[in-house]
DNA sequence: TCAGTGATGTCAGTAACTGACATGAACGAT
DNA sequence: ATCGTTCATGTCAGTTACTGACATCACTGA
């Protein structure tokens, strides 16, 4: 990140990091599976995170509700550190190849969270509209959220989104 | 496409490719920007085909409207081409870097619809929600579309998908 | 006929990634 | 205490995607 930071990803090789961190390049690949993946690292517990909050919301709750609710676990988790999530969010926004990985990290999560309301006795295409949305309602609130203007809660935003979701959605 | 059926796609070198097409690798490298654009050919009038059927719908129209009129011209050019369409997303669902590439694409064309949709006079992030939304449905409806077992018709299967979606987000 | 333009070839180079093998520290069993 | 195993790391050689610089050659319009 420092270096990624400093001179961006493309500029950045993977024998840079590897001697900043002390190592070789070849043990850096076996730490992750490509230079991409170093800045998403917290990924397998950002997705646990959603996944546990769709398990444990209410039986009563409705798929979108379930869903809603892990956003705003996600929110909170989210709320004190948004400097870093600026910071973070700046670099992968320079650089195409991460974007693109992103995107992967985000269908990921939507696809597990898919899977958790299958358990919960959603069926599809149900299970899969309201995790992808859900997703979507996360970009958009988070986009906000950082926005160099914005002094609001992530989860304000995340209940306005949610509003303009079902706004939009009905209205067709 | 010949040599990614035949090999799959990591197992296809540039270098074959242009064997293949009688040139040599750097007058590929002219053409694609990288190995995986090749799959990606269509993508300006794929994109393109979308944004004019948003611009082109009925002033009263609401979003959700008009993206779904965008959704029914889509499924109506993909209908004739469901063995293509198998066989692409065969390549594609074979390998992550392409993957990878497809949800770019797909966020692309999301983008130009949510832009579409403002030059509309929708506000954010209704613009950007109802584009999205779109896309999702197009994703889920055209996995059912292509799936073994099926033999419906793509529009119709679009029409299903729409109302899930309206369902699912309004019961929340 | 000639100057310019554009598509292609050639060649050398960088950097991401991989496989194979070596080394050495940690650690549990005897 | 020592031995064998396991695991993280280093070393090295190789492949392949991709890029920049320069040459060539067909085409085109003046």
């Amino acid at each position: 990140m420092e270096l990624y930071l400093e001179r961006g990803f493309e500029q950045t090789t993977v024998a840079d990091i590897a001697e900043r961190a002390g190592l070789t390049e070849r043990t850096f690949f076996r730490h992750f599976v490509d230079k991409r993946e170093v800045i998403f690292g917290g990924q397998a517990d950002f997705q646990q995170m959603f996944v546990d909050a769709v398990a444990g919301a209410p039986d009563a709750a409705s798929p979108l509700d379930a869903v809603a609710a892990a956003l705003h676990v996600a929110a909170a988790q989210f709320e004190p550190r948004r400097a870093w999530s600026r910071e973070r969010q700046r670099v992968i926004d320079a650089n195409p190849a991460l974007q693109e990985r992103e995107l992967v990290k985000l269908a990921a999560v939507a696809s597990a969270i898919a899977a958790a309301l299958r358990e919960r006795g959603v069926n599809e295409p149900a299970a899969s509209l309201a995790a992808q949305s859900g997703m979507t309602v996360f970009r958009v609130a988070f986009t906000q959220w950082i926005a160099d203007d914005n002094t609001r809660e992530f989860a304000k935003i995340i209940d306005e989104a949610l509003a303009a979701l079902t706004n939009v959605t009905s209205a067709g």
